[in-house]
DNA sequence: CCGTATTTGTTCGTATGTATT
DNA sequence: CAATACATACGAACAAATACG
């Protein structure tokens, strides 16, 4: 066997003792002086084995205090396809957090006016530069950062009367409706696109974790169009992985166990 | 300013080189040494920097070559709700890639009879223990290995007549057809579990894929139900994230352009 | 095929800084 | 303030992989 290197050994012992539970999720591992003695190695052989299991999200290591084994985050489950009355802001999971026994609120929405960059104009299927309505919120769940949402409007949606887009003021009766009753616009149909990247800086510091990429995102890109088959809105959603799971359900599938 | 370490000024400094397009994809940066003189900053201090890089997918390292700023693939899209006459082993995604020009392949199955571990047990809502067919396949595409597939469909479906599910030829005709014709069972619709998580060893190795952590796996656990609303199947896949887009179409949705 | 130069990988040592208790 | 623990940064040596004549 062996030809591993030994920073890759120690990693791998300390990996099985962890997932054969030796430590409990949150516990303080043992110093580094001590493993050192223990592996007979380096400290900074010691350093890389903790690193590569830092990277892959098994531990977390805090100057002053230690290295802790990672916490579980109870998965929130999210149903993508959830067909609530809005659909919108009043919160499309309320009923996933009701059923899961979770708290989970969104913030009130930020509002800007925006050109389309070559992304979302393509998506909105508008020209590049023309204008959009952004609306960002943020999603938390028991008190922790879940997810991020910018929703794009095609700002023509406004001149045409559905002024309340450009207000900061949450759609309490769902966008989906206000849409439906002011333009008689509706949402008969959605194409998600979904992949999964490290996170930047910012998404970094609002999901308040480690930036060495332990724990990637979930983008989701929607592009729900109308009852004409035309764009309606672009939703941009990040998801942070460690804490969400993504449902969709398709046809005739039976409740939820 | 300051407050940030030099690695992570060199890691910064580099990335944005590496966004602003100044090396190519697949280009040869700087060794080490050359880095150390140009940075002003021990051989370790740079390779931290390019430990950083390397764990966000931004640049590779091979020994005695060199570090390359990474490959960008062009993402294969698989449409999660395709709709083809399968749905099953002839390749549901075979629309997907001659749209998009690519050449996929599936693997003959392997197949195996286990014991429902309490996963499958929980996700086919049999007893832990209870028996259980896999068939494992491997997708490729353009030469490149893009999804690894295991499907389980409870053994009391060979036992009622489907004795073809256990042998490890391909089902051409698809399986949901297959079972249709013979047990009179059709798949209503399904349910999509989705996560994003790092590779394990087989994984990494599968893919071909660094083991730092820098590609994460998006696995998709779908529940198929019949007419009946009984599981009829679990399939678990795993996409290597760098290389797939997942895409749901739900409602009316006009085709892609 | 062999030997050499180049480049990254591994491992050690040491010193100092910073955060926490 | 002191002790502890991780973070940063330097230097050095050798191993392993690769490329080239």
């Amino acid at each position: 066997m062996g030809a591993q290197p030994l920073w890759r050994e120690i990693a791998e012992d300390l990996q099985q003792q962890i997932e054969r539970g030796e430590w409990r999720p949150g516990a303080l591992l043992p110093p580094e002086v001590e493993l050192r003695a223990r592996y007979n190695a380096s400290r900074n052989t010691v350093r890389d084995a903790l690193k590569w299991l830092s990277t892959r999200g098994l531990v977390q290591s805090r100057a002053g205090r230690g290295t802790f084994v990672a916490e579980t985050v109870d998965p929130f489950v999210v149903t993508m396809t959830a067909t609530g009355p809005g659909g919108g802001e009043t919160d499309p999971y309320l009923e996933d957090s009701r059923l899961q026994g979770r708290d989970s609120t969104l913030t009130t929405p930020r509002v800007e006016i925006q050109k389309a960059d070559a992304d979302v104009a393509a998506g909105l299927r508008i020209g590049e530069g023309e204008l959009v309505v952004l609306r960002h919120q943020q999603r938390m769940v028991d008190g922790r950062p879940c997810s991020l949402h910018t929703t794009f409007y095609p700002h023509r949606l406004v001149e045409e009367g559905a002024e309340r887009l450009r207000v900061a003021d949450p759609i309490r009766e769902g966008v989906s409706r206000y849409l439906d009753e002011t333009l008689d616009l509706r949402e008969t149909g959605f194409r998600d696109r979904l992949i999964a990247r490290p996170p930047n800086k910012i998404e970094s510091m609002f999901f308040r974790i480690p930036d060495d990429g332990s724990i990637s995102m979930i983008g989701v890109t929607r592009v729900g169009f109308d009852q004409h088959g035309r764009p309606l809105r672009l939703i941009v959603t990040v998801y942070a992985a460690d804490r969400n799971h993504l449902v969709y359900d398709i046809g005739q599938v039976p409740p939820a166990t």
